[in-house]
DNA sequence: ATGTTATCTTGACAGTGTCAACATAGCACT
DNA sequence: AGTGCTATGTTGACACTGTCAAGATAACAT
């Protein structure tokens, strides 16, 4: 482990993502530099760099465990009862506590730092494509596909439900247009928007 | 005006104001610093400094003029008619061609550079509730608010749309789960999720 | 003409990511 | 045990950033 005094670190890998980790908590991404992160872990500036080939490098792994954690609050999810809508509400909720619980992760995860200034690994589009798609398939294959109205393919509803629902989270924390006392009244009202799309004249 | 050579450069702010758009749309906000600011206006690293507080002050600044310009587009949307369909889609429509025109734009107007590591500018904060309470009045006053099923208030049909509407173009801008060419196909989609919000059952 | 003020300048500092060159340790093989 | 290879860690350096302090210059009011 982490002997202090030995020039090798042990585990440095595992602890850089660890300290990451908090460090992204409590800091945001503004407050994580690869020079603090090493000095945390009590190594030089330049250490990382036989770990992660990058700072996006490493980034891109933070975000990829974020889309784990995501991916398995969307096995969760369960739109198959008559009604959707208790399960809908609750996975709306879900993904709502998920961004709010560590905001900073969130913004990581879907911010325009990995998707559009750095550039994502192929590991972390992997990842959370897989996720987006387990959430077309839940929305396709449980019952609620049946239910859609003819001609509206399931792919383009959970593209439209995700924006609602990533608008809501990125309004939210960024605290323009929604309050945290909004929030929720606002995601009933996602919950129903969502629902009329998926229930179209019942 | 911008006469070279001289030791007082005549109308910095606006030049500043003017190049940095330019350098925004170009680089976006990480390609605008103010020292590239600085040069392009052939003037020393430390002017802006008498003309802006803080690099932040001069992005706000900027993301106002945004606020603007959408503002002027929130004034013409019309959703009186007795089919509110057609409105509301040329005013979603118009709302992901401001978005799409100036990606970068609209990154800064929205994004956290602005709302949450740095502080908005009391004076920017104006502009961009006012936007969003345009938006609002609009939805109430336009004949929708008599329409909206009894409890729904007018504020969370706006927030939850005005959502969809963003989380759709951040998804887009970043191309995270949405594709250049989905745009049109998804945005029906969210039409029809937000017109389904304020025609409940009919 | 004089003084006040707005504007612009250079110099400096701490901070960043990252490259190059070098040091050390562990591990495999003889 | 010795010998080299490779993984890992180190210091030094570079270009870049935002911003402060101190001084120079011009405009403008008196």
């Amino acid at each position: 482990m982490t002997q202090p005094g030995r020039y090798h670190h042990g585990d440095l890998h595992a602890a850089l993502l660890r300290e990451a980790a908090v460090l992204l908590r409590e800091q945001g991404v503004e407050g994580l530099s690869l020079r603090r992160l090493a000095e945390r872990a009590g190594v030089s500036r330049t250490a990382p760099y036989h770990h992660f080939t990058d700072k996006n490098a490493l980034l891109c792994a933070l975000a990829e465990d974020g889309f784990r954690r995501l991916d398995r609050l969307m096995e969760e999810a369960d739109f198959r009862a008559d009604d959707p809508e208790p399960g809908l509400r609750r996975f709306v909720r879900g993904y709502l506590r998920f961004a709010c619980d560590d905001p900073e992760q969130y913004e990581l995860m879907f911010g325009r730092t990995l998707w559009k200034t750095g550039r994502p690994t192929e590991s972390l589009t992997r990842v959370a494509h897989g996720c987006f798609r387990r959430y077309v398939d839940k929305l396709q294959a449980d019952g609620i596909g049946a239910h859609l109205p003819g001609g509206t393919d399931a792919l383009r509803v959970a593209q439209a439900s995700w924006a609602t629902l990533h608008g809501l989270c990125r309004l939210l924390l960024d605290g323009i247009y929604v309050d945290r006392q909004d929030m929720e009244a606002v995601s009933d009202q996602a919950v129903a928007l969502m629902l009329a799309a998926v229930r179209p004249a019942q």
